[in-house]
RNA sequence: CGGGCUGUGGCUCAGCUUGGUAGAGCGCUGCGUUCGGGACGCAGAGGCCGUGGGUUCAAAUCCCACCAGCCCGACCA
């Protein structure tokens, strides 16, 4: 048995690895306040190629960003009904503007007439803005997108996956027709797809929650669904078509072409800091992070080989023209991003560190290589053994080209294990034996994405849960849509749907 | 919000049963030897033992209360 840098290993226990990866790689920590996170320098990294990528696509489809406010008066809240019943467990609230000190203490003094709702979600107040904004057809579609921090009080929160607070960007946008707004729903979940596969190397499902997974006040919500690397599923975007009822709520109201009074049609969209734990849990292994070169925020690290101190100037000079002229290569279309790691410690030590941070490409350059011409390189997504010699010539040549092969390597291989375990399952014998694992005790990693048949109710839903804690994650885009009959109820079924546990 | 467990240097923990001068490993600092796969030696810094009260000549240790965290449940787009 080889020594693993993250222990436990994800076979040992998941949970407990998912944690160690992100300790070992420095992305994050809890804070002083329960539920929230600190985002470190090499986990922001992450969000904010994300944030520069994703920020971009929203652009080239003729949206603008703008900025609402954090606070969002309770009567707002109180507008749309479903909403309220859906984040009103789980709301921050401000009741004070002032402290006075008393005994020595900070008390809260200066009560607010009406309470402030730290957003959960921006609906309602974007509402209010867009129902003042909105006069006539010609002033649709808008299309507004902002970046924020929200909160939801969670009561089991987990790095990255569930925090109190958290970062996310929400699309915003009314529309003249049902149509338009369908359509503006299904662009921005294709947006989604594609940032997902192409950026994240994440293989996902696109498709339609069910009625009990819904968003609160939404008439469909879209969604992709990824699959980890316990076969869980996670809801990684959501694209929601809110029909008019917001707008109803809000009087998003405008003059229409032949001169009638409508209620604009309205969607919203968004993904959030949930993304780099879906990454974490899709990639990573028992050495650490494994990061997609497209979000690492550096993608090949230079570690300097500094042994004689007579030699130390000569090594750290090679170390930056390397890093100049990998620099001016091109990777994914932008320029390839490079550090080099000056530190005096330990050569196997900071190897070891950047391998737990999952950088995909790095290079040792010590007397040696300078000496032949060459450099060490080793890939994050090969053994930790692995070390070629290519001349320093042809690796800053390919360097592009090898970080786009681990980028395609990545989709690739987690392609290969989504499908590897899901399945189509016919009965509910089958379905039961699927989602139960072997050793009841110390459940090992089992099930997968079950592509079965469903009648369609809520009630079935709600007792398959009940019994096995698996969910619908989404009724799927495309594929086999032929009919066929539930398995736990008998009744006829219209397609088959994606069950599976989920987080 | 229920049930269980845990609070001791930066981190992981021992010590508590049976009260008597605060411990280890890792990390950190300095010096030296090392260095192409997780180095070693020596010297050092660093603690109101979660908080408040009680018992006692004496409390990390016993008792009570509170606070915080973790796990399990409930809850969760």
């Amino acid at each position: 048995m080889s020594k693993t840098a993250i222990v436990p290993t994800r076979a040992e226990n998941f949970p407990e690895w998912y944690q160690q990866v992100i300790k070992s790689a420095d992305l994050a920590e809890n804070s002083d306040v329960r539920g929230c996170m600190i985002i470190k320098p090499w986990g922001w990294g992450i969000w904010e190629n994300m944030q520069r990528q994703l920020d971009a696509m929203f652009k080239a489809t003729g949206h603008v960003n703008a900025y609402f406010p954090l606070f969002i008066p309770l009567s707002f809240l109180e507008k749309e009904a479903e909403h309220v019943e859906g984040f009103a467990k789980e709301c921050a609230v401000v009741t004070h503007h002032r402290l006075e000190a008393k005994d020595g203490k900070l008390v809260p003094a200066g009560e607010l007439n009406e309470p402030l709702v730290v957003r959960p979600t921006s609906e309602t107040i974007i509402g209010a803005a867009y129902a003042r904004w909105v006069r006539s057809y010609r002033d649709l579609p808008v299309l507004i997108n902002q970046w924020a921090n929200v909160v939801r009080w969670e009561m089991r929160p987990r790095l990255f996956l569930r925090t109190a607070e958290f970062l996310w960007q929400e699309g915003h946008t009314a529309h003249e027709t049902k149509e338009e707004a369908l359509e503006e729903t299904r662009k921005m979940l294709g947006v989604y797809e594609k940032f997902a596969r192409e950026h994240l190397a994440l293989p996902v499902f696109t498709g339609a929650k069910s009625e009990s997974e819904r968003f609160p006040g939404a008439v469909d919500t879209l969604c992709i669904e990824a699959m980890v690397q316990d076969r869980k599923a996670i809801q990684a975007g959501t694209s929601h078509f809110l029909g008019q009822n917001f707008s109803r709520a809000s009087g998003i109201e405008f003059a229409t072409r032949d001169g009638g009074r409508e209620f604009a049609w309205t969607t919203s969209w968004g993904v959030s800091t949930r993304l780099i734990g879906t990454l974490i849990m899709a990639h990573s292994d028992d050495d650490g992070l494994v990061l997609p070169p497209r979000v690492a925020p550096s993608q090949i690290v230079i570690l300097p080989v500094l042994t004689k101190p007579e030699l130390r100037e000569a090594v750290l000079r090679a170390a930056e023209e390397l890093a100049a002229e990998l620099r001016m290569q091109t990777a994914f279309g932008e320029s390839v991003r490079v550090e080099i790691d000056r530190r005096d410690i330990g050569g196997g030590t900071k190897n070891w560190e950047w391998i737990k941070k999952g950088v995909p490409l790095r290079v040792e350059i010590g007397p040696r290589d300078i000496e032949k011409g060459a450099v060490a390189l080793s890939r994050r997504d090969r053994s930790t053994k692995d070390k070629e010699f290519p001349t320093r010539t042809e690796f800053v040549a390919s360097a592009g080209a090898l970080l786009e092969s681990i980028q395609n390597g990545l989709l690739a291989r987690a392609t290969a294990f989504r499908d590897e375990h899901t399945k189509l399952i016919d009965s509910a014998d089958d379905f039961r034996a699927f989602f139960t694992p072997k050793n009841e005790a110390k459940p090992e990693i089992h099930g997968g994405f079950a592509l079965a048949h469903w009648d369609g109710t809520a009630e079935t839903e709600e007792k398959i849960k009940e019994e096995l804690k698996v969910t619908v994650r989404c009724i799927p885009d495309g594929g086999d849509d032929t009919p066929g009959v539930c398995p736990f109820s008998g009744r006829p079924s219209a397609r088959r749907v994606i069950f599976a546990k989920s987080y």
